[in-house]
DNA sequence: TCAAGACTATACCGATCTGTATAGTGGCTC
DNA sequence: GAGCCACTATACAGATCGGTATAGTCTTGA
């Protein structure tokens, strides 16, 4: 991991929970380091004295939310079968449970790296992160089916993820996730098939 | 059209030129109306003169876009053969055309509903429309070929796309465009084999 | 009991934010 | 040549931005 992480003392807990929140509802550079403290409960010191500046806390939510996901998969893939085609469709299963839980705008890697340019900035390095662990992820389990087709067959599948959480946010139709799985069922199905 | 549109005076043309690259780059609340009086050469009397708030100046700017991705798509469509497949591969070759002219970043309405909360905004009702024209044409565009399976072929096609923007301005892997452009075609030729 | 550390409250810094006011200049048309 | 309109320049209002300083309170563990 290149990404410094801070020690989380109560009041940081707290002050991370209230940014998280907000900035996934309102943006990033829309929510300002007084409305956290003050939603946290917690004064403006405090979270200056835990995280030093804005852009760590950012780095924190970010990380945070990163480390939750990639633990909620791993734990949905822990009850499929290995090397089924069922492991591919527990990943969509797991994003519509995530989704449906507390994500109504979409996927917070891709609504955070709207409001970010630089590539330099340390946020940038956890959200293309990510991505790259979800297409080895795909890639992985695709593998296990149709060995020779894996790496595109992983792309297609990170294609239907994404265009999901992205339909799932902005309402496009209703439950983009659940048909996104279906298409990735019938796909695996249909290269299972044909050696 | 429910959205109100202003008189495009020299001056208001190109702080719209200037809002626009600022707004895609930067995004919204990252640039403040200075930086675009600035880079506009026009001064911030003029700009409330001719937009009256910066909120009108985001809705010109997304409505502007819109419009000009549809006239893009529609002039794409124009050149291909109608009722054949090739007029949804037409639009997957136009997006990958608009996104390597000036969108590196992926698609603004997705970037700026990730930093627009209020679904009253103005810019809501654009961001919104644009996704139900695109589910429409890609509608319209497959009725032609699997008719019995427009709706459920126009979703998928719809994920794939909204995908594909997202992966190629994350860069998650090497043109994402046009791996979708292939899944696409190959989507169709299945559909019409079995009628 | 005492020291350390996490926290609170308050007040402030300079900079920047959106938005407005005043006064004046340039070019176009009738 | 008079009037209109788009534009320029400057200055400012009130609020909020990220970030810091001082001083005091609370809990925890040795």
């Amino acid at each position: 991991m290149g990404t410094t992480r801070i020690t989380m003392t109560p009041g940081a807990r707290r002050a991370l929970a209230a940014a998280s929140r907000l900035f996934y509802e309102q943006g990033i550079h829309a929510v300002g380091v007084d409305l956290i403290a003050a939603e946290a409960g917690v004064t403006k010191k405090t979270l200056y004295d835990r995280f030093g500046s804005k852009e760590q806390i950012v780095v924190e939510y970010l990380a945070d939310r990163d480390e939750r996901w990639r633990a909620f998969v791993t734990q949905w893939l822990e009850r499929t079968e290995p090397g089924s085609a069922d492991r591919v469709v527990a990943v969509f299963d797991a994003s519509k449970a995530w989704m449906a839980e507390s994500s109504p705008k979409g996927c917070s890697m891709v609504n955070a790296h709207a409001e970010i340019s630089d590539p330099a900035h340390p946020a940038y390095a956890i959200i293309t992160g990510q991505k790259q662990w979800m297409l080895a992820l795909f890639a992985d389990l695709v593998r296990d089916i149709a060995p020779t087709r894996a790496d595109e067959l992983a792309r297609t599948l990170m294609l239907i993820h994404e265009g999901a959480l992205v339909a799932h946010g902005l309402r496009i139709f209703p439950d983009p996730i659940g048909h996104a799985r279906d298409r990735a069922g019938e796909l695996l199905k249909d290269a299972g098939d044909r050696p």
